[in-house]
DNA sequence: ATTACTAGGAATCGAGTAG
DNA sequence: TCTACTCGATTCCTAGTAA
């Protein structure tokens, strides 16, 4: 089965006439002994998941139809638990106190001016950090997919302040805020940054550790993203 | 590995509490015995793939941000060779003659009449029929994220004729044509009819058995289909 | 009911090597 | 070079049980 997946990854970047392998080279890409890859592409080929053909350096491997169901198989379990069918997309995550400097930067008038025009609150002055748990963290790309409400970087005289990308959100089910993504961020993947009209740890009665859920809408015209 | 994706299904299909399982169950999707599915459980904790957390009726299992990963690899392979990017749908498969039925049903007055409106063509009076490979129909599902234009069924006294999908697709890269999908088929999910004002088989001095390429144009805000 | 240890039989692996 | 066979070494699996 992990040979068929490299098989198809291979296949993948070869064209339609079938991916060009060599029994080394699969033994290499798979760590295991160029007698095993020979005995794996005979069993494939001996259950029908895979055609293949021989040429001077090597051969040629095409996945077989009932090859392709079989990762088909495997694809919508994936894309079942990566992508369940949903108009949003729902975070969860763990709330823990940063640095404070949430409240630094959201006060800043270069900033504020714009969350008022283009999120339509006042930002209470501090976020809400959110440590993201390993599903949320893996399905946090999806962001990508949604338009952001772009706020615009700005020099103050003494330094910069860079770009942020705002997505409206929706925090644990009662308040209306934005998550907040620095284009540069001092935090990992693993965590989003929350704002609100009023202080969310008071209005919601959070503490570190705790629980929340942050649910973004998802563009009803998702747009491609190219990468 | 094939036991993580095992879990990502059963993961994907409870909440994000984690899903609840049992050796005994598990071993049984697996087609294993109790024994290993335990065995595979210990290992994935101590790979930090899963976190485990014994309940009285079982285990309640939530995939780790590392198995995440691990799964993400999997399913960008996965991704890579089902939908390599593209704004079309190419379909290839083998041209083979039918029952004649094509020319009798593309000719109904109630059909016809539909197709002019709709596809903007009167169709020539015989559908080309395409026996899709394997890659082709692993990817054919993907016509169902396309708006279909919908042929509607009528009565003609007699007898009913049911309704019809339409895809515009251009076939071999030369013609404007359509693909068609009887709601309910006589053929199987590999054969794909074809559409056309002219004579396809004709026009393009084609014969059995000779590979033909459809492509079908994604719509450019696509909706996702929900199941 | 669970999970998971132990032991030994079964399956798999890869070094050597032939074609 | 390539693929793929043989065969001894190793790994893996499960029946029997304990907890």
């Amino acid at each position: 089965m992990m040979a068929l997946l490299r098989l198809a990854d291979l296949s993948a970047k070869s064209g339609a006439e079938g991916a060009l392998v060599t029994t080394r080279e699969l033994a290499r890409l798979m760590g295991i002994s160029q007698q095993s890859a020979s005995r794996y592409l005979i069993e494939l080929e001996g259950l029908g998941l895979i055609h293949r053909s021989r040429a001077p350096e090597g051969e040629r491997i095409r996945i077989a139809e009932e090859g392709s169901r079989r990762l088909a198989e495997l694809y919508a379990i994936l894309r079942g638990f990566f992508e369940r069918p949903e108009a949003e997309l729902s975070l969860e995550g763990r709330i823990f106190t940063g640095l404070g400097e949430g409240a630094y930067y959201v006060s800043q008038e270069g900033y504020r001016r714009q969350f008022v025009e283009k999120l339509g609150f006042d930002p209470y002055p501090g976020t809400l950090n959110l440590r993201l748990d390993p599903k949320s963290r893996s399905r946090r790309p999806l962001l990508d997919r949604i338009d952001p409400i772009i706020i615009e970087g700005f020099a103050n005289g003494s330094r910069c302040f860079g770009p942020v990308k705002c997505f409206r959100a929706k925090v644990a089910d009662r308040i209306e805020g934005a998550v907040l993504v620095a284009m540069r961020s001092h935090y990992g993947d693993d965590v989003i940054e929350l704002i609100a009209p009023v202080g969310l740890r008071e209005a919601l009665g959070l503490r570190d550790g705790q629980t929340v859920r942050v649910r973004i809408p998802l563009a009803p015209n998702p747009q491609r993203s190219s990468a």
